[in-house]
DNA sequence: GACACCTGCTAACTTTCCTTGGCATGTGCA
DNA sequence: TGCACATGCCAAGGAAAGTTAGCAGGTGTC
């Protein structure tokens, strides 16, 4: 989703819980900057490895960052972390439109689900 | 914030994560329709009035919704809320532009911080 | 008075998230 | 071989969020 493409219901709910967090915000700021590798990226932001990695994890699920596997010259493995060029409008009106796909967390899954 | 004005980095991470809950989506949602008082909008979301004052409180604290106390014809004290007209877009650059303004947790709270 | 409706609050439990520390893998260079 | 750099994972404790149940107050009507 990299464009204003109406967000479904549990999509807008992952990714906003996804950025609402200072150290994955840092992250995409970091990133928006110039793409980095993790352990780069996190004595840049001054975190451990270990925090950090679960913090990319959750923003590569969400779709917002993007990893890629590269050889650096001394031939180590470098994974590459590029944000994704999101745009996420936020409105009540467009949060009632996704609210219309959002799945009940216990009952059933069905898209066309409501009350 | 109601218009397209650049948000704090506190600001941004207190929206987001007010928002990033379904119960609170379906709230925004309901309200954007029309505005609706505490226990009847419990009754229109099947969930308990406790729950909902819970987000509704969230709600409230992030700016997103507002309350207004008013006297029904019979005399009952109505809480009435209604949604905030904002309009939030998220982009890689607008969270690099908030970030800037992020509160370290522990340290300080100058607002030109940084490592 | 009993009932139905409205409002709010708190304590307590459960679940999830955040964070740290340690361990394991690999590479290249002195 | 030992060090420095890169990658990843898992377990465990602490902190925060979500949820429920129960309590309190108020009004008007039968």
């Amino acid at each position: 989703m990299s464009a204003a493409s109406p967000p479904t219901g549990d999509d807008l709910v992952r990714v906003l819980a996804t950025l609402a967090n200072p150290h994955r915000l840092r992250v995409v700021a970091a990133l928006a900057r110039e793409r980095a590798y993790v352990s780069g990226l996190a004595r840049q932001l001054g975190i451990s490895r270990a925090l950090l990695q679960v913090h990319l994890r959750k923003l590569a699920a969400a779709g917002l960052v993007t990893a890629r596997l590269e050889l650096s010259e001394d031939g180590k493995a470098m994974n590459y972390y590029e944000v994704e060029p999101f745009v996420l409008t936020l409105t009540p009106a467009v949060i009632a439109a996704a609210v219309e796909t959002l799945t009940v967390p216990d009952s059933g899954e069905q898209p066309g689900a409501q009350e």
